[in-house]
DNA sequence: CCCGTGATGACACTTGGTGCCGTCAATATA
DNA sequence: TATATTGACGGCACCAAGTGTCATCACGGG
């Protein structure tokens, strides 16, 4: 018979999630969410750092998907297309994962702490994508720009796929969002095509 | 004759910053920082709500900067072009601080939860923008968009800032990140101008 | 049958942060 | 001049997040 239930840690983060959603981040101690799960605050800690750690165990390898994606792009690819493939890849992941992964973004909003713990991993992520882009033999104020630019593009419509996971998917919203940025950060855009050559050029992308 | 010194506030602004930058913040005590400043650990926090706010009193009102900028530039500007306004009257800010303000960027940098306060911040500006460019009648995906990649902008001039506050100057990187930023989001830069028309518009900024 | 190993409990301890009350100079008010 | 009020601070108790350390005991291998 054996001492202890396994499972210990899914245990743990269900028992989590729970409270973070009922009663909020805050108000949720580390005591209850152990002895929901029949355990100590002890051990809670031996599985997870600290109370944030406990919502982000499941994306553990994020940063290596959005980097094989970028990896496998074709050569001919510049740094924004590179980007957006690793995007919908990631996209794809989320959008098949499908509420539960919306809920667990929703109770991250709810708390200005838990959503600094998703900026610190929405800065990882665009860290390894921007080291993926070099690797591609993209200059370096481009490489961080062009990384940058794909997670806010990431993070803007997430945000507007947490409001409704049914009818929207993510994937789709993401290349809105991405056709979106370019529009706004192309001088000509909305405008008949004027065909500039911006003079002031440093060559230092693809 | 006064009961206690005045400026305890600026006492232990100074106290943490020698000793943050000394030690490091983790592995500085809020005690230690009242005592050096010759007061209580009490007394600290009826001054800053917790230990990384100390750091951060000084850029109160950034976020005021960078709308006022935003919103008086001319309205034939698109998106991109107020924000950019706002970046140069932010940039010139920092400049003007020169070392100090570099001094306190990178004891930010050195110690990840001073950088998720960081973060944090540059997620206020990007919002406070967003709202100035939706008030000039910028549609919703396009204003966010904008705001984040003009704070990803000056995040990244800020960052090679930091490195040499002397031969270089805030303005002038921040104006080659966009540069740079417009020519990684256009299909067409690199190549001799397409002027292509991209099709998929649909027309949400300005 | 014994012996390590590994997951857990138990307990003390440090530190960030808060609530509450007392103290006393400065200022206002009678 | 006498008294009330205010405001900034100290002191103390207290809670919650983590951490270090040791004991416990089922399990698997020899």
């Amino acid at each position: 018979m054996p001492r202890w239930q396994p499972d210990a840690r899914v245990r743990l983060e269900e028992a989590a999630l729970a409270l973070y959603e009922q009663r909020g981040f805050d108000e949720t101690t580390v005591e209850e969410i152990a002895q929901r799960a029949g355990l100590t605050k002890r051990t809670f800690f031996r599985h997870f750092a600290d109370k944030r750690e406990v919502l982000f165990g499941g994306g553990e390898n994020l940063d290596g998907v959005l980097v094989t994606a970028v990896r496998s792009a074709p050569a001919s690819d510049r740094a924004l297309d590179a980007v957006s493939l690793g995007l919908d890849a990631l996209a794809a992941i989320f959008d098949a994962q499908g509420e539960p992964a919306a809920r667990r973004f929703r109770i991250v909003r709810a708390s200005p702490e838990l959503w600094e713990r998703q900026l610190i991993k929405f800065e990882s992520m665009a860290g390894a994508v921007a080291r993926a882009l070099r690797a591609r033999g993209v200059g370096d104020p481009a490489a961080i720009l062009a990384a940058e630019s794909g997670i806010t593009v990431l993070r803007v419509a997430s945000e507007r796929w947490i409001r409704d996971t049914r009818s929207t998917h993510l994937p789709h919203l993401v290349a809105e969002a991405l056709a979106e940025l370019r529009a706004v950060a192309s001088r000509d855009a909305g405008v008949p095509a004027h065909s500039w050559v911006t003079g002031s050029r440093n060559g230092a992308d693809l």
